[in-house]
DNA sequence: AACTATTTATAAGA
DNA sequence: TTCTTATAAATAGTT
């Protein structure tokens, strides 16, 4: 949202970077903010900046949040518990991947609905005409005998055609 | 934003407020998705619905992002993998979701293209039509005085358009 | 679940 | 950085 609107990729320049994350991290805590006000409930957020330092934000905080996410089993330390870190990293790569392409979906998806509506719009006008001269193709018959015209001639002039474009068509004759 | 502005105080109404919740927690994950690709940074978001349900955003995943806010002296010393299964349930209920949401993109996707293939079919020979048409004006034009139709008739014969469709048209005049 | 009239957020620019 | 401002995006109320 701004003058332009800009690629989701990673900003290259750095200065610039630093300058999106500064304004967007502002906006993000704001959000979180009126949502807690909104909705009065818990909510945490950490972010590490491009240049590594944590920033956080916590509704009431950041550890009672986390704390009731992670079911506060963990903190009792001690238990030899069996290493599943690498499964839930496997399964969070996954789930990114899956986002990513989601996303690439609806994109296609939006892009496929708007060439969709204009082309509809031509089908509208082109049916129209259509319709006009299906009406008109009793009158065209009539008059072909009316004006003695020579069969060569006729063919040639198939074109008439362009003159529905150029002049108002009388309904039926 | 939204046709009112609205204060930042807690929604009374229970059903106003979980559909704000829903609203801004997608537009509020949205943002995190952004500032995540745009500066590449890890950030997570935990957040307890007006309704007790946790909802939670991580870029790569919110353990890795909350270990390395929390210091990451537990993980250090001993792994507790005490509560990691409700996480793995939590984190595969989300996965299911978004495979599902994937799939009918992709479906939508499938269908919306096959509807433009044969739209796109339709619009080709419109098209042609069209431009032979053009061709043809000129030629309309000097068929026009040749035959000297009255123009009232000749108005009333714009429908000659309708022999394109019934015999070959000659390329042009 | 969509739709818009508005409000907000923000990309550039100063 | 902070302020401004033109524009993009989010969303409150509505259907």
């Amino acid at each position: 949202m701004g003058r332009r609107k800009i690629e989701m990729k990673m900003v290259k320049d750095r200065g610039s970077r630093q300058v999106t994350f500064s304004k967007r991290r502002n906006g993000l805590f704001k959000k979180a903010t009126d949502l807690a006000t909104l909705c009065g409930l818990e909510i945490a957020i950490v972010v590490f900046s491009p240049g590594g330092k944590a920033f956080s934000f916590g509704n009431p905080n950041v550890e009672e949040v986390v704390d009731r996410y992670l079911g506060c089993e963990w903190k009792a330390n001690g238990n030899p518990g069996v290493r599943e870190r690498g499964m839930l990293e496997k399964e969070n790569e996954e789930l990114l991947d899956l986002v990513k392409q989601l996303q690439m979906e609806k994109k296609k998806g939006e892009i496929m609905e708007k060439e969709m509506k204009s082309r509809g719009e031509l089908m509208k006008i082109e049916d129209m005409d259509l319709n006009e001269l299906l009406k008109l193709k009793e009158s065209l018959e009539k008059l072909r005998k009316n004006v003695k015209i020579e069969e060569s001639e006729l063919e040639a002039s198939s074109s008439l055609l362009l003159l529905a474009n150029e002049k108002p068509v009388p309904g039926d004759g």
